[in-house]
DNA sequence: TAAATTTACGCAATCGTTGCCGAAACCAGG
DNA sequence: CCTGGTTTCGGCAACGATTGCGTAAATTTA
């Protein structure tokens, strides 16, 4: 087995105690430079590592972050864990991962388990199931520290990082307004997440702005945020059937836009001639697609680094934090209508 | 702070000493019923979990395991990590993710790392750089439990799983030359990879079953795998410049073959018309691709799954391995062209 | 040279848990 | 009532690292 040297290992090859080595690797004023040197060389001629596990038991943290999200395999959040990760490796802290797959239950016990495997703090991305978030709520009352990143929740005080959904949304569909679209309908997620509120908030409100009444049958909701191809395939089939059919869509979500187009390349239907789209993405590959999806990018990386930043800020705090941040980062469009 | 009950708060609430509890909890024989049901209801009521940093100071193992990439945000890693996770966190292990950006210093480094967390094992693929493997082999005969998948390496002897590279990249080669390709370039990774061997001999076993010359020139190395872009760009603007052009390229990754793509859009080479194309690729968005490109996909879940289970195999071994395995997954081609 | 002070280090407790040993308390048989 | 054997539980030590406190030895001072 895999037996890394410890402080004692030290100790007996330098006829000292346990205490005076571990004394002299961490600088202490009372130990003579002689035996320091001594001790450091050989430290470090070993390849000594302090045992973590003891050090997370004597300190009580585990210098350990969990991120919640609802899966890896999508591009915001494998840019927005880049992110997590470029932080929290600088800091000496690791991160532990846990998928959610948009469902609740599966949230609950992904919490659950990470705050039984004692990490120091959350970063939560919440699932587009979630709509009671008692469980988060509970573990922030006993003291475990937690901040929200994307999909945010107001029930709970602390740091939160979004991007700025409600100007995005704003920017696609005037968009798509602009360029000449008059029946622009809204393919979106769970309609309690904050992501889905505010973007729903910037489409209406580009809207209006150029007096377009809202049409509510416009509006299609996937509880599942796409998770299901069949979700989003009814979504866009009942969008196709209405009396008045779109001539655009605004999504917003990057699975929903993918499985949009998906579903219109199926059914054949031209883009952007018998339908336009705008969506929110972060796929890299978008200039590829023979469909041309105008998008709107998320700050993945940033929005990942940001959260963590505000973390270590409260796990690294000697005091209690009162004052809590609610950054915003701004979204860009990118248009790609031919 | 954050301060989860334990075993000593419960011995003291029910009037018990520690020891009866743990024993009470871990349901050994020598507690009454009566004591058992007690510490457990009450335990229950508290919602008590022991302390992980604590068992895996006594246990002397974390159960955790380290998972080295090249980078998260690749369809094949990110599929594979899936695989791992969901393995690994039925067994009660977490996993803990660095990414080497292909960088060989950055594998040593985070190679180093991990094993200072006291990870239980390791699921290696080696990055891109990587030539000189003496960090692994020096943990590994430490006692280091490691198990490649993917990038394997030879020079350690220990569980492999890997992609049927040589008959994915013999399919993808075989496809063009049956479409009417004759003369078929190779673009690939760093050449020490055990991908880029396998995928290599793989595409020179192709040629040469149809009596087609294996030509050196159109055989072009990217050292980072197509990390930086540039580096693509060099490869196939040597391939295009080439006296005798190519008329069909087989990329042996998926950065490469995306790499590629937007290269010879850029170019506005005509695909498959002027060039065709054939590459390795996990992108699941592959059907929206302007460009038709025939891809070799790697089962990523399931080689995931088999490393991690290969990996607790050993971990929860009570006798040393000498017996390794090999194994290999088959690839599916996924003709696309036009 | 004796006393005071500084220097340099060791002892032991601590974090939460479990293994081992010992010790009560109980019962049965003689 | 005594002996021997269970049953049931508590105490101690240990995992590896840190740290307050204590104390020899070395040094300085008077």
């Amino acid at each position: 087995m895999f037996e890394p040297p410890t402080l004692k290992d030290i100790a007996i090859a330098l006829g000292l105690s346990t205490s005076t080595v571990s004394r002299a690797l961490r600088d202490t004023y009372e130990i003579s430079s002689k035996t320091k040197k001594r001790v450091l060389d050989y430290a470090q001629s070993i390849n000594y590592q302090p045992n973590p596990n003891a050090l997370s038991l004597k300190e009580r943290r585990s210098k350990s972050i969990g991120v919640v999200v609802s899966e890896v395999a999508n591009h915001y959040f494998s840019q927005a864990i880049s992110g997590i990760e470029s932080i929290a490796y600088d800091r000496g802290y690791h991160i532990i991962i846990s998928q959610t797959h948009e469902s609740y239950e599966r949230e609950k016990i992904n919490v659950q388990h990470l705050a039984s495997r004692s990490v120091d703090g959350l970063l939560v991305s919440l699932s587009a199931e979630t709509n009671d978030i008692s469980h988060l709520k509970e573990l922030h009352d006993k003291g475990m520290p937690i901040v929200f990143f994307d999909r945010v929740s107001n029930e709970i005080e602390t740091h939160k990082v979004r991007a700025d959904n409600f100007q995005g949304a704003f920017d696609a569909t005037e968009h798509l307004i602009k360029t000449g679209y008059k029946r622009i309908a809204h393919l979106t997620s769970s309609p309690h997440l904050s992501i889905s509120i505010e973007r729903l908030e910037g489409y209406m409100a580009a809207l209006n702005k150029y007096n377009i009444p809202v049409h509510s049958d416009y509006i299609k909701n996937c509880q599942h945020g796409g998770m299901f191809p069949e979700e989003t395939e009814r979504a866009v089939l009942d969008l196709l059937q209405l009396q008045e059919k779109p001539d655009a869509i605004f999504i917003a979500g990057d699975r929903l836009s993918i499985g949009c187009m998906e579903i219109l390349k199926k059914l054949n239907v031209k883009v952007p001639d018998e339908l336009a789209l705008a969506g929110f993405s972060n796929s890299n590959v978008l200039d590829l697609f023979e469909i041309r999806l105008s998008s709107v990018r998320q700050p993945a990386f940033e929005m990942g680094q940001a959260a963590t930043e505000m973390l270590l800020k409260i796990l690294e705090s000697k005091y209690p934090i009162t004052e809590f941040e609610n950054r915003t980062i701004a979204t860009k469009l990118f248009i790609r209508n031919s």
